[in-house]
DNA sequence: GTGGTCTAGACCACG
DNA sequence: GTGGTCTAGACCACC
């Protein structure tokens, strides 16, 4: 499993932990029953504290993200196709909102703004495929 | 001039401040030579300690946003138009690009997600004529 | 690492430790990565309140010299060479350049000034080699 | 009499001044027994507050290089040519002294910083021959 | 009146 | 343990 961690964004890592791995759910890289790594193992992979990785995992948790089976290990759980819709629905809406926020506070009319906005999706998409 | 303080949001008031005004300055809403409010009047008017106010104004001195004049009060800096364009652009890209990398992430397609984008904006507006 | 603060030299304790730290840092004497002291650490040291070490820290990290890793530290960031002989050159130049205003106003010819200048930096050095 | 006043500077104008004037009478842009601009007058010009002039002239005449005749106004002082020549000096090196601190600084060589110094020189020489 | 600096002390988030 | 934020209050320089 692909996780970056910036150490340089001001994000706090556990967050970052979090969003990645809510993420990956939400996006299928994860499936339902899917063994997460333990805490030790994804400590040390990311060359983090440990006690910052079970931070992530208590909040995924809290989430119903993520199941604890108790002397196994931690799992992915079962989501309902509802609840993933609106989780992603979610995560799009806020990184959107921003967006439009800043593009409305900067003085872009919606053209301009949605236009700019389908640009950076094609350039993206074209670098990725490099 | 308009401040919005959120205490709720964890972002540092003295960040919040220093935002707001960054983006006035950046969309004209203040200009060359403008007075800005005094730090005691801004922390009245705000209720926060007269130092978070100055603070923020000493980020945007550093920053060269804002000028000092010794015993009379802070005035906006000359920005010149293409810095203030850079300023710009940059400041709309990186939003952009946080909610196109999202939508990619999510396996939203360009169309979906513009449609989705000029949606989010209308409603924004429409909801700030309000 | 050498940090000296003249409590009666008018110039805020804040700014004497930027400008120390930034030119240990364009000089070399604090590498890529090197850690800093921590606040308490060099408050104690200086005997000032921890608060105007941290706002010194807080300066050079809007500079982009310093960076954070929240819980750790504060260390050196990776300064591009190129961005580092800029800011060197710069910081001479200005330096030299007022040398230079002051003699040409006083009429002082260039033999004599760059004399004069030889002369003092061979003075000063033999004075720090005491 | 040219007075230049940087608002930006960070310098206190009164220290401006102070210098500016100080410089003219060393170089004999003022002489002996030459009447200063009443503070009025110059306060006018500048557009600077009378209260900051006549601090300025306060802090010439106790230096002084200036004498105040009472009901008439404020005269150059008859400077020994040796208290001329004094001053001068600690002019210079004052302004040398500190290019030659930021080049010991940056870890520039004698031969490098006295050449840099003497090119420098040069250049602004016959800008200001343009 | 303006802004700037510093202190002392409390509280928070992160690892 | 690390740094960050905010407050309250004192003092200073400048205009």
């Amino acid at each position: 499993m692909l996780l970056e961690i910036d150490h340089h964004s001001g994000v706090p890592i556990y967050r970052q932990v979090i969003r990645q791995i809510r993420q990956q759910i939400m996006t299928g890289g994860l499936k339902d029953g899917d063994q997460l790594e333990t805490v030790r193992q994804l400590a040390g992979r990311l060359k983090v504290n440990p006690m910052t990785v079970s931070k992530a995992y208590s909040f995924l948790e809290a989430e119903g993200l993520v199941e604890r089976r108790r002397g196994v290990g931690l799992f992915v759980a079962k989501v309902e196709k509802d609840q993933r819709e609106q989780i992603k629905d979610q995560l799009l809406k806020d990184a959107v909102n921003k967006a439009v926020v800043m593009a409305i506070q900067l003085g872009v009319s919606q053209e301009e703004a949605a236009e700019f906005f389908a640009r950076q999706y094609e350039e993206y998409k074209s670098k990725s495929r490099r």
